[in-house]
DNA sequence: GTGGTCTAGACCACG
DNA sequence: GTGGTCTAGACCACT
């Protein structure tokens, strides 16, 4: 289930992508799952379609998802698409982005580095029941 | 010393924000310190010196940075203006961020925290020489 | 409605800023309402819709308002974003300030108290009918 | 004692004069008392002597000083400079002011109208031993 | 259509 | 010289 918050600041494209891909990384889509279809999702989450379709043909060209013409969109087979190179500097950037974020906060180092871990612990790939 | 990268995906004005927090920080720039002129800084970054003014602009806002008119900008003392309530949403948000970007890399979280602590540690206060 | 006085002290985009929270504070625009937009009301003030853009950023900053590119902005859950300290430190320079303002104009205090306390009452949230 | 602050938003110039008003009509200076001079004051608070200039004119075109030239400057006998209908202009613009500077603040009604009167019996002018 | 960013250039008050 | 404000017009991403 995908929820849109009115009050996030990311665009609606964005938070449904980053829905999506925690679901997939958290195990709770696997792979060969079928997605809600554009129209259903659009509906459901009451954006424009074409928002939609933006997502999951981001989603696709990232390697999350394949479509299958006609049928419609499934988990991918993880695979690594990008570069060492191309995935150190995104890891750069995200670091850097969390500090900034973060740096006027006056929060101790290591409550920031704890929560961190945690957040990724909770992510970890859990089998579905 | 600011560097604007044209291939950086924030924008020129967050660049400009980002760099001076961290500069003031990491302690490279003491409370009561001046900053570089506005058009200065304008010149120098070759950008325009109305984006200097919207970044210097928010960071005053922020409590960074204290504004006198007609003498320049100088580094604020720094003081607690969020709620506690406000720092945690914000650092929630700031974790959540991360975390969606990175969730892709297939890195192990154990480098992940890894990177984010040796960049907290980086930026801890340094006396300057 | 808003309206742009040009003998104002205050600056264009400071007058809409004012006006807006007081429209927010005083139940006259309630949580979720949209507002106009940038380039309309611009227009409407005869304004350059940058000044619009600028008090409209403000209050996004302020947590009054949730901008949503490509659909518009509107009235913001209200949430308690600053600390104590920095409440009680604001409300210590508005006084100061008020006070400065009519130390000079010879009223009685009794007036000038009953003033502030109707102008208070006046804001009062007001159901719409 | 005047102390010019340098996190204050307001000019200097206007510190002053808001200090001299203070220091009057608080009764800490009687009517025919001496002001420091412009040069002694710009150099005990470290500011240009156009500045403190500007400052005492700001306060002689007001009515609080005479100037005998020559001599220096001196506390004024009180007198009503301004028509009813401007005073009533002024006051209006304090009360609005204070009321869009507390507005976002989250007080009750009744601390800020406290606030205030408090203030106000601070300054109701007091005998000097 | 929406808001967001950047550039360019003008004018003001302050020190 | 300093920062602050406003105007004008362009370009971008999002819906």
């Amino acid at each position: 289930m995908i929820q849109i918050a009115t009050g996030d600041p990311r665009s609606i494209t964005q938070q449904i992508v980053d829905a999506v891909r925690r679901q997939i990384a958290a195990g709770e889509l696997a792979v060969g799952d079928q997605l809600p279809s554009v129209r259903g999702l659009a509906q459901q989450l009451m954006v424009n379609p074409n928002t939609v379709a933006k997502a999951y043909g981001e989603l696709s060209s990232e390697g999350w998802l394949d479509a299958r013409p006609g049928l419609g969109l499934y988990v991918a087979t993880p695979r690594q698409r990008l570069s060492d190179s191309e995935r150190e500097r995104r890891l750069d950037d995200a670091v850097q982005r969390f500090v900034s974020d973060v740096i006027g906060l006056a929060f101790p180092a290591e409550t920031l580095v704890a929560r961190v871990s945690e957040e990724l612990d909770a992510l970890r790939p859990k089998k579905r029941a």
